[in-house]
DNA sequence: GCTAAATGTTGAT
DNA sequence: TCAACCTTTAGCT
């Protein structure tokens, strides 16, 4: 499920069971042949996420870079790694732990300009320590583009998918369709500052929860998805917190998700 | 059991 | 604007 914190997690847990040690590299499949031949063998020394790119930087220079697309994943497990099934792009396997990746739309080696390059070219990751909101604000608040088109560009803000975009205007009244410019900075830090902490809870949890405590279902066991959400995916069904119809509608080519009683036409966010 | 849609991006048309 | 990527899950039957 790969928005930004998918990225973050995977990060912190390739380092943890790859990093350190020389990895065996293969691809089953065989379109990332050439490239696990030149990793397999090397130490991993380093793994990095920014927005929903991921890095691995390998002794002696290659930089892996992964992007999981929409269905993209890994598949991790310890002791020794099952017969290899189907589409199975790239297997790492090391010490004690194992990892196959399927379904990406990019697993390539970069060259460290090429690293630059995607850097340059991101926004502000919010799960990244050196992430600068100001250079968001600027390109909203100059832009007559929709909040709702703008938080889903990765040029504005990176990491942030269709669920942290809808659940993030939900939790602060927004009216998705408002222009960027028509934002405050006071109402895109507080939004900024909410993203940070979802984000992480995301990145630690594994998932995507943004319901508040009190407006989560009193039940015991595993929520249901449409049960974990304020909007997300849940068009047709009463607002948790109004009750009026969630709405859903096309916005660039993606489904955008609100709550037209608690996110009226021109509502700004609550700052 | 089957089908459609999905948390995303790129490159061709 | 659309196909590709080719997995997973929700929602049917």
């Amino acid at each position: 499920m790969p928005e930004g914190h998918t990225l973050h997690r995977l990060a912190r847990e390739q380092r943890k069971l790859f990093g350190g040690r020389p990895v065996r590299a293969s691809s089953p499949q065989g379109r990332f042949a050439e490239g696990a031949g030149v990793i397999d063998g090397r130490v991993l020394r380093r793994t990095e996420a920014n927005g929903k790119h991921l890095l691995q930087h390998y002794q002696g220079g290659p930089v892996l870079h992964v992007h999981l697309g929409l269905y993209g994943s890994f598949t991790t497990g310890s002791g020794l790694p099952p017969e290899p099934k189907g589409a199975l792009r790239l297997r790492l396997v090391g010490e004690n732990a194992w990892t196959d990746l399927r379904g990406a739309t990019a697993c390539e080696l970069i060259e460290p300009h090429e690293v630059r390059a995607l850097f340059a070219r991101l926004g502000p990751d919010p799960l990244r320590r050196d992430a600068d909101p100001l250079a968001a604000f600027g390109r909203i608040s100059r832009s007559r583009t929709v909040i709702a088109a703008l938080l889903m560009d990765q040029q504005v803000v990176a990491g942030i998918g269709n669920v942290y975009r809808a659940e993030l205007l939900y939790r602060h009244r927004m009216d998705p369709y408002l222009p960027g410019q028509a934002l405050s900075l006071p109402a895109w830090l507080a939004m900024w500052n909410d993203l940070v902490a979802l984000m992480r809870i995301g990145v630690r949890v594994g998932r995507i929860e943004t319901l508040r405590p009190q407006d989560r279902p009193r039940k015991r066991g595993p929520l249901a998805p449409d049960e974990a959400r304020y909007v997300y995916r849940r068009a047709g069904l009463p607002c948790r917190i109004c009750g009026t119809e969630v709405r859903t509608e096309e916005l660039v080519g993606r489904n955008l998700f609100w709550c037209p009683y608690c996110q009226p036409p021109g509502s700004a966010g609550l700052s």
